[in-house]
DNA sequence: TATTGTTATACTCTATAACTATA
DNA sequence: TATAGTTATAGAGTATAACAATA
């Protein structure tokens, strides 16, 4: 347990913490919504109607944490929600053509973000995106 | 805006979100506190009876967040505020014997999640690290 | 009977905006 | 005018417990 490794959490938490940040002013404005809505949109946009279960476990999230986004969502406009005839427990999301819509103006402000998180990282973006890898694989259990 | 970057902001934000999950269960469990609680009192604790909007600064906190933090640690007894004579807008805050002892049981099991994190990052801890203080020094002032 | 998908509740943490008081 | 702090309000997350539906 070295100085430097008793930091590294602290500067994980810190970098995503400051870029989470930015990232939800300038989606916030030009897109109005934020960073964990678009989250959510992306995932409901690349799946075959998913159920919210199955948008908890893409994201690692709760699944009550999945119930009041997708409800803040649907009120929003943006994502409608459908029993699923064959699993009467389950609740399968779409994107509505607001969705679609909201998702599209993510893109511009989004990819800035993302351009200047590559000239922040220089060459390192592979190894770097790596090491991400590995400590999702090593926690996402707990 | 390549597809490996696009992805780049969402394996930041999923890797320190699946480490904090495990953290804060593993520190709530040994220590009775927080991860974000944990933060808050390691920096009192490294400086001079640092005001609220100091602890802000080296967190990259709103002023409004610490405040209910701080309102928080005083009401479980690890933290006390008092007014700075010099400059009567300011509240500094220091540890209470409590807080001290609350630190203290932090160590061990965030030893414990710092080894889990060397382990999984193998040697590239220096690269990593110094990936992270790119990005946040690229995003801090948004 | 055990597991799964969802929801309700209560809590923590963070943000923005509007405000008070001091410098 | 600018700065330190507080408050109000809101979004986003956690854990736990309950529930109906399914295996």
């Amino acid at each position: 347990m070295t100085a430097s490794s008793l930091r590294l959490y602290a500067r994980l938490q810190s970098a995503a913490h400051a870029l989470k940040k930015t990232a939800d002013r300038a989606l916030m404005d030009a897109a109005g919504v934020t960073t964990a809505q678009a989250a959510v949109l992306a995932v409901v946009d690349g799946a075959e109607r998913p159920t919210q279960k199955t948008v908890a476990d893409a994201l690692g999230l709760n699944e009550s944490a999945v119930t009041g986004m997708a409800n803040r969502l649907t009120a929003l406009g943006y994502l409608a929600r459908e029993q699923d005839p064959d699993d009467r427990r389950a609740r399968r999301l779409r994107l509505t053509t607001q969705g679609e819509k909201a998702l599209k103006r993510i893109a511009a402000p989004f990819g800035r973000i993302n351009g200047r998180l590559d000239d922040a990282l220089g060459g390192d973006l592979d190894a770097f995106a790596a090491s991400l890898n590995r400590i999702r694989d090593a926690f996402e259990r707990g």
